[in-house]
DNA sequence: CATGGCAATGATAGCGCTACCATTTGGTCA
DNA sequence: TGACCAAATGGTAGCGCTATCATTGCCATG
């Protein structure tokens, strides 16, 4: 609070905000109406809403949301914990929430993990301070400290959504896809090609690693030599991925790999250039395949065969599930669970 | 709030949050107390404090922020409104942004106006309405009335900062680069270079058109042609890009220009693509400059001549700037513009 | 031994809004 | 005509926290 102006003339305060109570004298009416004819304007009749709307007008009020929130208890606020927003795989997603929720009224508080299991907690707590009704989180958390605070946050009524996977012990609902059955398709798709020396690049996080567990199972059930796997630390960077290509000449070696599955487009444009620049032809000598189906898949030369997932339709799914469930009694409210799939868009790269 | 628990026992009530007043019952001491050891943990005797951290840790007990933030008139959050997250070329400063915040316990309030009029003051009502100690923009508003909305706000002590831009006429603090300059950098590289029919691809967004005129201004006065410009809908998309190089044949095609700047390496990369799949070798038959740096410019093939931008480093003087200036009594605090410049990178492309 | 100072704690009054009752009209219907 | 109802408006008590101003006890100082 600024006293200042009781205390001293030369250090001024700003001018307090405009309240709800300025603009109800203004128009000569009760806070409550003036309450009432921002928020059910069909409880007040047209002349007084005239009055009031002119009183906001001419005031340039603006109402306290965070007044609002804890006198009604409801903050109309959605967390969304992702990994990193640098990586773009994860802003179609953020799109798609952001687009479905603000529409309500309601807005995004935006925190990132940075794929750091001590970072998801301090995030996920300063989440949890602002009360949102809905946390949407990529991926399952990392920690069970973070687990219990997400569960604890659900028993007070919070929605709880995971996204980009489909936990077996999932928190709350979930709306992704089965990152296992993305990699058994993927090897499916080599070994039909022909295809001998596998490999996988991604990073170590469970998402990439029920993708590579499924890519390796499908191999080996093909009678396959167990694939390569080059761990990348996240997030996912080209340079990453050019660097692992460069690095061994050894049998150990991704130059050896006649059909790599990247985690990640990123991950699977950095393959490219840098077997393009090394001389390889692709799909040729080495078949590659990325997931995300971010636009430069469809551009890059040659095009990237991918696996497609909807991450926009995924934001709109979750910002859904927080929608419905929000204010409704504990009791009638079941977790969901939605599977959106994935597709193998077969472009030149394999 | 909930009374149905006095109303009907088939519709319980979810549990009442867990309180201040319950971790000092529990601790056997004051409200203020707890407050006091979980903000200023010094001021707290070391016994005391270990009964609240033990009490706090049985309830897991989390701090509703938003009941502190209207008792103390801070609200630890920060608005940042972006045309669109979806583009890559934003997140990095988001990204600076959230790193040099959350560390402050600070929250970031995401918001998109999606490059729409409407929207943005749509968007920036809801903002500003949660009272963020700080609003960055991308860019200047788009339309008088939020220029009005931020000026208001800005009077009660928020500080406004726009980036990605040098305006005329900020509204507050300023961190950003000059989108003309960097213009007439492009062309006076593609003079040096012999380059006779520029073009110029991108959005009609100020920044974009600036670059333009940039662009347009230093070609004049080195006695070339006036530039072709091509307008590309917001946001920028490859596909966009794509279809622009595909489209015309006649005098007005980009496919006549020998030198080509794209107002993002978004647009560049659709047409380095479109080039290629033409047949056009480039930069022989066509230089190629971008904007952004993004990873692809160095990984493509060729690879991207482009003009870098810093945008973490923009995220974190917005972030610092609003530190500085919170808090701070207005009479002493004096906006800051701040030029972070911005580098033409010159690869295989132009 | 009174005095002052500091460290530790507490009581209280809001922050700006909304939920939950009133209360006041004017009209409808048995 | 009086009971009844709906529409329009108002009064008031918090929401969970923090700012401000006590209050208490303890020690050093002259």
């Amino acid at each position: 609070m600024c006293y200042a102006e009781w205390v001293s003339s030369y250090t001024p305060c700003p001018p307090s905000q405009t309240r709800l109570l300025d603009v109800a004298e203004r128009a000569g009416v009760s806070v409550i109406t003036v309450s009432r004819a921002l928020r059910t304007p069909a409880k007040v009749a047209p002349e007084t809403r005239a009055r009031i709307e002119a009183a906001v007008a001419s005031l340039g009020y603006v109402p306290n949301l965070v007044a609002g929130a804890l006198a009604s208890a409801r903050t109309r606020t959605v967390g969304i914990l992702v990994p990193t927003v640098s990586s773009s795989i994860f802003a179609t997603t953020i799109n798609g929430l952001t687009d479905a929720l603000e529409s309500e009224g309601y807005s995004i508080v935006l925190a990132q993990s940075g794929y750091e299991a001590a970072r998801e907690v301090a995030a996920l707590a300063a989440l949890l301070g602002r009360r949102p009704e809905g946390i949407v989180m990529v991926g399952s958390p990392m920690t069970d400290a973070a687990r219990i605070m997400l569960e604890a946050a659900q028993d007070r009524g919070t929605m709880v959504v995971e996204t980009w996977d489909l936990p077996e012990r999932p928190i709350g609902s979930v709306v992704g896809f089965d990152n296992r059955a993305v990699g058994n398709a993927v090897a499916a798709r080599f070994a039909a090609a022909g295809h001998q020396r596998l490999a996988f690049v991604g990073g170590d996080d469970d998402r990439a690693s029920a993708r590579f567990h499924g890519f390796a199972e499908t191999a080996a059930r093909l009678g396959q030599a167990p694939p390569l796997r080059i761990q990348l630390p996240a997030p996912s960077a080209m340079a990453d991925a050019v660097a692992a290509y460069n690095a061994a000449h050894g049998p150990e070696s991704l130059s050896r790999a006649d059909a790599i599955f990247a985690a990640t487009d990123v991950h699977a444009f950095g393959l490219l250039s840098a077997a393009l620049r090394h001389g390889r032809r692709v799909p040729e000598d080495t078949a590659l395949v990325g997931l995300g189906d971010l636009e430069m898949a469809r551009f890059s030369i040659p095009s990237l065969t991918t696996v497609r997932i909807d991450g926009a339709r995924m934001g709109q799914a979750a910002a859904s599930l927080i929608l419905e469930g929000v204010r409704r009694p504990s009791h009638d409210y079941a977790p969901k669970r939605i599977d959106l799939g994935f597709e193998l868009i077969v472009r030149e790269s394999g």
